[in-house]
Parts: C-alpha cells; structure tokens; sequence
DNA sequence: TCCTAAGCGAGACGGTACGTCTTGTCTTCCA
DNA sequence: TGGAAGACAAGACGTACCGTCTCGCTTAGGA
C-alpha cells in the first residue's frame, strides 16, 4: 500500500497561493514589462505575505519560470496530436496561440520580456525543432544539424517576437506561411531531405 | 571663423575618463556578463568617483551602447567597402570580427549579454539586411519584406550568438556558409529574387 | 456536589506538553541565553507543534514566568521555614540554591537574561526584604524604608549576578558573609534598628 | 606637515547625520522604550535613508552606545572636578542630572530601558566607586573589593532606576542621602577605612 | 465497544523588521 | 570654477521570527 506521501503543492492552500503569485506576477508584466515588477508589487497583488512567496519561489525568476513552462507544455502536447505530419507543426499553433493571449506573450516576448524568457521558450523550440527534423535528414545534407535548428528557431522567435512588437499588423496564417517560405527552402536542401510528403513547403488550406 | 566651442569631449581628461570607464565596462563584462556589473563596479575598476561616471553617462546602458556603435560603425563601414555585389556581405566579415575579439563579443551577445545589446545590433543588421534585399525585390514576392528581414537577422543573430556560446566549434568561414545554405533558398523565393548573380547562394573562395 | 470541570492542566498529555516545553526553554537559556532563544528552537526542542505552544503559552515570556516562579515559591517557602529570627534569611539559602543550579541561574540571572527575569525575581526578594524588615523599623528610622528595600534588593542582585557570570569565585557563605556586613550596618542605623537579637549582624556559623 | 587626513566624522553633513539619528533615537525611546524602537521608525524620524543609517551604525545598540557614552563622560568629568574629596562623588550629580533628562533616563534605565544600557552604565559606575575606594582600603577590610564595589553599585543603580519608574516622588538630595546612608556604613566597615575625612558619611549642606 | 471531542504535529500563512545592495542625486573639497 | 570624491535618500532584496490558522491523526472518556 502506498503512504500517502503529503505532497505540499497539492494542499489546496498551497495550490490556491502559488496561483494567485502567479497570476500576479502576469498581469503585472503585461502593466510594466518583467523587470519592472518587484517583489512587493506581486505579493501586495496577490494579497500574500512576503515570506509567502519566500516559501515558494526562491525568486521572481522561478514565477516566471512556471508560467514559460506552461507554454513549453501547451507546445510540446500540442506539437505532438495536431502537429501531424507537418514540418514546423507548432508553428501555426504558436501563432494563433500568441495571437489569444496576445497581452502575455507580449509581455513574455516582446522588448520588455526578460532574456531568461527568450532562452527558455528558445530551448524548447529548438527541441521540438529537432524532433520534427532528425528523421528527415538526407544522406546529402551539407549543412550540421544543429545549425539548422538554431537558425530555424532563431528566424522563428525573430518573426515571433517582431510581429508581437509590432501589435500583429498580419493575421497568424500569414505569419506561418511566411515562416514556412522562408525556412522552408534552406533546410530542405541543407538537409538533403528527400521527403515524400515533398508538400513539406507547400502551405495547406 | 569656427566659433571654438569647448567640446568637453575632446579634454584630453575627460577623453581617459570616458575610456577608462568604457575599458572597464568590457572587462567586467567578460567577467561576469553585463547584468551582473554594476556602477560601483565599473566605478572602482575605471578608478573614477561616482559623480564622474553620473557626469559623462546616464546609465550602465549608456556606456555600453558607445561598444555597440563602435561594432555597428564597424558592419557598416565594412559592408559597403567589401560587401560588394554580395548578398548578405556583412556575415563573414562578422563571423571573422567576432571570431577576433570572441571574448568581447560573447560577453555582448552570449548568454550573458542583455536584451539591450542583442535590440541594437538586431537593427543595425536589420538595415544592413533591409538595404541588401531592397533592391532585388522582384515582381513575384510571396513574402513581406519586413518578415524577411526579421527572420534573416533572427537566423543570423541566433547561429551567431549560439557559436560564441559554445566556444566557436566551427570555423568562421563555415559559419558564413551555414548561414547563407540556409537562409538564401528561402529569401530568393520568398522576395522572387532573379538575381544575374545568380550566384548569389554560391559561396566564393 | 462539583461538577467534574475538565481542567486540561490535569489531562496527563498536557502535562508531558507544557513540562516539556519548560525543559525546553531551560536547556536553550543555558546554551545561549534567553533572548537568543527563539520559538522555533523551543518548539523543536520540545519535539511539539508550533500551534500547541501558542495553545498553552502566550509568549516566550511566559513560559519563563513559570520558571521564575519556581524559583520564587522556593525563596518565599524556604525564608519562613529556615529564615527564623535572622535578618534576611533567604540570602544564605538563594547563594546556595544558586551554586547549585549554577547553569539554570546564570542563564535566568546573568548578563544573557533577558531584564524580565530580572524584574521579576527583584519584586519576590522585595517582599521578602520588605516582610523583614517592616516588623523592626524603630523611631529614629532617617531613610524611607522604600528606600531601603531598593537598595538592599539592589545590592543582593548585583552581587548575585555577579558572581553568577564570574563563576563563583568565592563560596556561597563567602557571599552571604559579604552581603550582610556591607548592607546591614546601613539597614540598622537607616531604619533605626535597635534589635534585641543585636547579632542580626553578626554572621552565624 | 600632517596630511589632512579626511576624517569622514568631521565631515559637516556627517555630523548632521550622526546627530539626526541620535536625537531620534532619543525621542523614541522616551516614547516607546528601546525595544519598542525600529531602525525604520529612527530613519523615517530623522529623515534619513535606510543605507545611511547602516553606513554610520552597524545597530541600534550602537547608536545606544553613543548616548549612554556621553553619559558616561558627564560622570567621569564630573566626579573629578566636583567630586573633590567625597565619597561617592557622582552620586548627587547624577540624580541631578537624572532629574533634569528626567524623560531620557527614565527611557535608557527604567523598565523600558535595555538591559545594554543597564550593563553598560554599570561599568562606568563600576570604575568610579573603584577609583573612590581603592586609596581609602585599609587594614581591617573583611569583604573583597569586587564585591564592596558590586553591591555599592547595584544599590545605586537600583535606587536610581525605581526612583526614575516611580516618577521621582523624592528630591534628588533626598535620594543622595539616603544613598549615602544606606551604603556608607557597611563599607566603612567592611574595607576598615579610618577616614581623616570621618565626615565621609556625614552629609553636606 | 464504539463515538466523539480534545489534544496534538505539521506547517501554511500574513506580517514586520532586519541588514545588504544598488541606483542616481547632491554637496563638498581641491587643483 | 569645474571636475573628482563620496555622502546621501530611496527603495528592492532575501532572511528570520512571530502569532494565527487550518488540516488530519491519535487518543482517551462517556454513551
């Protein structure tokens, strides 16, 4: 029989706490950009002790943290069942997702998102990129691997964050079509691939 | 008759105080990246009162923005001498120049370095990039040009920075190679580039 | 007939529960002094929940007084067994009382308690004094009797304490001998004293 | 030629600092009683910001110190001009002053004060009875120095302390000669002085 | 014997003070 | 008289305690 090992996070108090941190943490950002947001601001917003938060996060930075991870897992779960087939599949959901919560991400991304956020949504990209490409790499590739994956991503969270900047002057499919045309092309030849699904560049819809 | 205005920044004092606090910042960046160097810092190591260092900038941002200028002065002189016909010119001599001065560079724009650096020498290449493509743009374009210039410096900024990260494994020249492999296929088609240097993909040596 | 009122000092648990937490607070005075000794550290100690020391004590504080108190029945009972006739009587039986729980008084009584305690112990050997010597005030008395037990008790802590953080370089008797001629000469003739037990100064043995 | 040392202290905005703090301190203590006191209620008192207040004082206590230093230089200075000849010089001083500063001393030796400041004022009158008393030590003497000194100065504090908390229901005279009578013959006793000055315990005026 | 109220441990929580750190301004001194 | 030195106010940071509280577990005494 299993001990009912009491895990602190699933305490309904904690939950309820830890949320409400988080919560604030967002709508702060989305006020006044990550760096701008102190400590004080948060647990006053969140109606929380100071040593509260303490307890919890050992900083603003793991809040933070938490709520990249959630996106890294809407990705990463999202990738996987819609994804399909497709090159790039979390391309187009990125966009659209981006595009619902436009004020976070913003925040998360945009000029007033820290670095932190940057690489940590970068890193989990650039798996997902990975995963879509290490299959399909040809025996004529003339371009390393991780280089392309780099720069794919690099290209991916440029037009990203540049069209969040920019208060989205294009709908998220002419985002992801442009992505496709424009990333498309390189790694296909860069990476020898052959693809029988040679509709990898071609843009569905 | 020129009126002698007293440019204070030709005082040969205040020429070696703002050097020296320039000098300073770069070293302790190298040390322990840009955020985690701060005015006292800078201050101690430059051997200069805090007034001074209040006197000649406004900010830690400010000193490090002359850095930047000198890099950006540095791509724009240099794109335009040897840049030539080329597209995309100014990728090489940058690999090369980063390759140089790696220490200096990977403090700018490695892990370590902040967003503010990784923003302006995001728009100086942009321009670069932008000036590049203009006039090839041809008649059957299927992508924006504003989204081929940002996911063109993405890419590029991302393989660049990403190299300095991991201790340059590759050679500059490979470096350029990549990147153009990878990026060209996609910016021909996308702008409908019918460039006569076709060879404009090729690479040169 | 009484209703059989369920006080829960009786209940044995809460009697293991306060005991220990006394024991508690003791051992920690005794290793670093009352006002270094915090809850956490008592209640650790006690091997006791933190609510459960809020349900039975207040304060810290509180749980001192207890202590104290003992301390202070012993006085009381042992000045009326044993004081008899003598002046002061409790003085021989508190240095002895002291040499015996050296540790336990040097943390209540010495430079690391906390003033309460201070406070606290001087208002019992007030009484004590001031029962004394209320019974011999004579005629010719020139000094307030207030006064007098002030100065006594006064007297009696400074010598104690002292002798406490010195550790006890003279004997009990030694100190009991030293407080009498030093304060009953002034005592007598401030008073008035005109005892027919003469011998209240002369020291016994 | 002395190099003008820049002795931060004397610094004229130094010194104003410095002052700002001790006057609030004073006047909190007066109305709360140390313990009661905050380093933020001092700063926000004096109009001073909270690293200012770490950059002169590592504490409270020791911007408690400097006060009761004063104190202590009052009496030093004071019992040698003044005290001439006297036994126990200080004394009347002392309550004089104690009557003057009534609210400041009630504040650092009533019930309110720390036990710091109670130690600290100890010593000082400590040394002073030790300076009256060691030339007048004669032959006779049955009680150790230490403890003469001990005990002459635990009534002195006491009298003092309770006379402060009781609101001075005496005159400062009244109290010095009940000191004097008090103590006086016990020590003349106990350290077997032979005055020429017999008038020792006589009182003046 | 079962049931129920209390005692209890564990520890989350809001609050408050602490001492440290960094920033940008302001004052003083000196050359 | 203008630049250098550094004192200063402001306020964020992460830590330490406090006293209150909520939660389940256990444990004894009355039904």
């Amino acid at each position: 029989m299993i001990t009912r090992e009491h895990d602190p996070r699933t305490d309904r108090r904690v939950r309820r706490t830890r949320d409400a941190i988080h919560r604030a943490l967002i709508e702060l950002m989305i006020e006044k950009g990550y760096e701008a947001v102190t400590v004080a601001d948060i647990i006053t917003k969140a109606d929380v002790g100071r040593s509260t938060f303490y307890t919890h996060f050992t900083d603003k930075r793991e809040v933070l943290y938490a709520s990249i991870d959630d996106l890294a897992g809407f990705l990463r779960a999202g990738s996987q069942v819609k994804g399909g087939r497709r090159l790039f599949g979390f391309s187009r959901m990125m966009f659209e997702h981006a595009h619902e919560q436009q004020e976070l991400l913003r925040a998360l991304l945009g000029r007033g998102g820290g670095a932190i956020v940057y690489e940590r949504i970068r890193l989990v990209l650039a798996d997902l990129v990975r995963d879509d490409l290490v299959p399909r790499v040809g025996p004529g590739a003339t371009v390393p691997l991780d280089l392309v994956v780099d720069g794919v991503v690099g290209a991916y969270m440029a037009l990203l964050s540049r069209w969040l900047d920019e208060r989205e002057p294009h709908t998220p499919h002419e985002m992801d079509v442009a992505f496709r045309r424009l990333v498309i092309p390189g790694v296909v030849s860069g990476l020898g691939i052959t693809a029988p699904e040679g509709a990898a560049g071609a843009e569905p819809r």
